[in-house]
DNA sequence: TAGGCATCGTTGACACGTCATCGAAGGGGC
DNA sequence: GCCCCTTCGATGACGTGTCAACGATGCCTA
């Protein structure tokens, strides 16, 4: 079983070294615009945005954790250096002794409120603008087919 | 100025957010299965065939950070892991004092030897088996086209 | 040739994500 | 009630990336 590998030709290794290029110069970007403007990274956005939406501003570890598809121990570790930062807090949960609660504080929904406007004109200058509604379509259709297929076989 | 934000459609939130979740499940998935099968990480990979793509095997510190467009200080410490597991050394440049060459070892030789069919497969199981060429065409526009802007821009 | 400035790579502090492991608590079946 | 198995979240070790600062060296110009 040698010989058998089929290769990437000279478009397909355009495509799949600009996507990755794509993805780390654009991450990088954004994190650092948003980190100096407003202390805010794309991940701790991510959370606060979803506590703003929940009732109360707080949700279950898990609940967030599914919701955003990180791991347990990934919102583990970033809760607890955003509670340092004082924009959540942890809460212990009644029902389920083993469960807690992250809520939001007043500080994280000022810095939530602050960074959006900010963070949704950073992903427009940088991508959005660029970017026809025929090919954000093409986009989309890819994205979302391959990470059915990564549901579908989760090898 | 307010009230002046343009916010996302929710096509191009979808978009947006199928983009980021595209690359954070697909980085993972294949680091993960470089990374148990061969010792060698994506990033690890990109500089070991960048050295086996270079005359004796060797490249100066900046040249292969500008090659991969990573920041001097990445490849050190980067270089210096990958010295710790013997996959390149450090050699003393004669001609600039400051500078110094990687070059890889037989070791390294034979772990990307090892890894590029199974990096190759993943690429293609994960990723391009799922993209149709004129698919993959826009995305290589999409990229490069962003990519460019930005180079453009350097805010 | 001496002073000033740029470039090269290193280093240390820190943020981030993964994995493996753990202890506590819930939820069965018997 | 008791055991077993699962789920929840915390934790520590580690690899990885960024930033800021640094020492050493090269280079250019007055």
């Amino acid at each position: 079983m040698a010989e058998t590998v089929r290769w990437l030709t000279p478009e397909e290794q355009r495509a799949w070294r600009g996507f990755v290029r794509l993805h780390e110069r654009l991450g990088g970007r954004l994190g650092r615009l948003l980190q100096s403007e407003s202390k805010v990274s794309p991940a701790d956005f991510a959370v606060l945005v979803h506590l703003t939406d929940s009732p109360r501003g707080r949700q279950r570890y898990q609940d967030l954790a599914r919701a955003l598809e990180w791991e347990k121990s990934r919102m583990s570790h970033h809760i607890a250096r955003m509670a340092g930062r004082g924009m959540v807090v942890r809460e212990e949960c009644p029902e389920d002794g083993r469960g807690a609660f992250v809520v939001i504080t007043d500080a994280g929904r000022e810095a939530v409120e602050a960074a959006a406007p900010r963070h949704v004109e950073a992903v427009r200058e940088l991508f959005m603008d660029h970017v026809t509604p025929a090919e954000l379509r093409v986009l989309t259709e890819i994205s979302e087919r391959v990470i059915r297929r990564m549901d579908e076989d989760p090898s």
